[in-house]
DNA sequence: GCAGTTTATAGATAGACGTCTATAAAGAAG
DNA sequence: CTTCTTTATAGACGTCTATCTATAAACTGC
């Protein structure tokens, strides 16, 4: 029985009932899904304790524990979302943290 | 080739570069991956849009277009890492946000 | 061009997850 | 106690995803 159609019940939902829309739901659930991984928090934190602020793929494989296609494909993930920064030099590319992107998840959440 | 091995390579980690324990990552993506959906952002909006800041499954079923086994099991994620408090009245289960909690998750990126 | 580095991509595989149907559990009301 | 409601659980199924190995791409330096 919905709630509509309930003469006596006490199910009462507030007028203002209004869902989020779904594809502004599934564009915040895409940026959360990318941050909502222990190995991409430990990415994350390891750049933001890194003294320029940057690493490079190279330099987060061992203390990982991964391979180095496993690691570029979650700084992949990171990337896509917006929330690092890729920057080649030479050999290297070094990657930081966008903390524009950063600062916008926490505004979800306050 | 890694960082330590080099010896004229740029590719120079910081000292400090210490990657967030493991066991806390997990911690904190399970938090994560609990609101990382499309569907249960929709049903936190959901629950803070109405009046008395709290809902029962049944008047989420019809608005999120999903059954109601769909809506407990999500609610169940929710509530499995203290988002939402449950409250039995008589029939009906409310469902009301833990605030305290959701602003453990903004100060996770401030 | 060739050799040696770092990073990215492709393909495969195992496990996690969102959804459904079917059914049980819990409470209200006659 | 039986019936009707709401909510929870169990099981199944398809999709997504984290990881690996193998290989390509990009750059440096000889």
């Amino acid at each position: 029985m919905t709630n509509q159609a309930m003469a006596l019940g006490q199910c009462a939902p507030a007028p203002g009932t209004e869902p989020l829309a779904r594809s502004k739901a599934s564009e915040i659930s895409g940026l959360l899904k990318a941050v909502a991984d222990p190995t991409r928090l430990q990415i994350l934190a390891m750049i933001a304790a890194t003294e320029g602020q940057e690493a490079c793929v190279c330099d987060l494989t061992e203390p990982l524990g991964l391979t180095q296609p496993t690691v570029s494909h979650h700084i992949k993930k990171l990337s896509e979302v917006g929330l690092v920064n890729r920057e080649r030099r030479g050999t290297w590319v070094w990657y930081s943290l966008n903390r524009e992107r950063w600062g916008q998840i926490a505004e979800l959440f306050t």
